[in-house]
DNA sequence: TCTTTTAGTGTTATTCATACGCTAAATGAG
DNA sequence: CTCATTTAGCGTATGAATAACACTAAAAGA
């Protein structure tokens, strides 16, 4: 039977594209311009182009939105539900991807369509099932803080580990022993002490440091 | 701009279906009776019905092959490598599958071509990518032994705790403690005893357990 | 110079994981 | 019938990892 006796579906990638801004996750939608869900906000995306693979095409849409390359990327799971987009069947392969928080200013640069980060706390109603793909992103990275390093690809080249801490409070929603995290992070052995401070205000400058392997993440435990 | 404008691959599902067998973890494969790779072993899967859901149409994918419902089943990765399959681009999502032993009599009883349990450790060169298929499919086994009870599924309905602990080293290849496996497994509180024993042969015979929701996967830890 | 603010550091208690050896109950052999 | 063989079943002690906890240091601004 050759494959074009089957009908097919379409294909999409869509991201969720994490960063922090403001000590909140936040997350970038795009406003649809056209139907359907014209004028809902919904996870930047599009149609694979068939020459090329899945996570190249997201990271392409990526660059795309955001001007970024060389973050981090990861495949999440694939919706495929029958009725999830009014227009036929459309199967969708989601990613999340983390940017840092000092890389953003680049957003939405070379495409017309409104683009905002939303605080993930206060998302409006999404397109699609846009809305699950995004929880189930969420749940992905708060797991994954427990057992990996992939928040550290939130972090700027330079950080405290101060900054550090505050990323995973403002993921876990909760804060976190000081000294028993810093014993975390040193006992990884992913990062190292430069040779500056930061002072930042009327306090005691804190040490910047930088990862070995920027782009690496580790699985710990 | 309408779907219709992009060329549409094909998209398949192809599942990992694991089971014990012999002291091993064995692997259901399908020998192709077409081409491309006509006569290689493969894993079993097909296109995907417009009308039906990923999950469901690998459900029916499986009960086409071995017969049995109600199995565990989880969306594994989507590989979509656009040279993945000669044929043109086809994007498979896989999913990995988990039998209980005393279930797999009723194998590819509706289907006409080959189909063979293979030890996992003696598995033939595979069609098109499936080998990378299977071995993610493995890791991710070994991965959820350690964080959930995911390899209970592969028990039958009464089983003992010697039976249960037998499935953890053959999948992990090593033996373990005996006590410590056992105040493991009471500790997590998803069995239960049962009134009746099993002897097998001349030997003390063992307590026989049953699990307290049957299809229920518990993360752990 | 004094107040405010964040940086930076060790020790103890608790919890969890690991290591380890003997008795019990059945069968089959002699 | 008793003895040998085989698997079932159980508890404790040690080490490792995690969690709780409070003060001094350095800078800036008042």
């Amino acid at each position: 039977m050759p494959e074009t006796e089957y009908p097919k579906p379409s294909v999409t990638t869509d991201i969720v594209i994490f960063t922090i801004r403001d000590e909140q996750l936040q997350v970038l939608l795009i406003e649809r311009g056209m139907p359907p869900f014209e004028g809902d906000w919904a996870l930047p995306g599009g149609f694979v182009d068939l020459s090329e693979d899945l996570t190249t095409g997201a990271l392409r849409e990526l660059e795309e939105e955001t001007g970024v390359r060389d973050v981090y990327l990861e495949q999440l799971y694939t919706f495929g539900n029958p009725d999830r987009d009014p227009r036929g069947r459309v199967i969708t392969v989601a990613f999340f991807a983390l940017i840092p928080s000092e890389r953003i200013e680049l957003k939405a640069s070379t495409d017309a369509r409104d683009a905002r980060w939303f605080a993930i706390d206060n998302v409006p109603a999404l397109a699609f099932d846009h809305r699950a793909i995004l929880d189930k992103a969420r749940a992905r990275l708060v797991a994954k803080l427990n057992y990996s390093t992939v928040a550290f690809q939130l972090l700027p080249e330079r950080f405290t580990l101060s900054d550090l801490q505050k990323i995973y409070e403002t993921i876990r929603g909760e804060p976190m022993d000081k000294r028993n995290f810093r014993k975390w992070v040193q006992s990884l052995n992913v990062v190292e002490e430069t040779a500056e401070r930061r002072s930042a205000g009327r306090q005691r400058p804190a040490m910047l440091y930088r990862m070995k392997n920027p782009g690496e993440v580790v699985i710990v435990r």
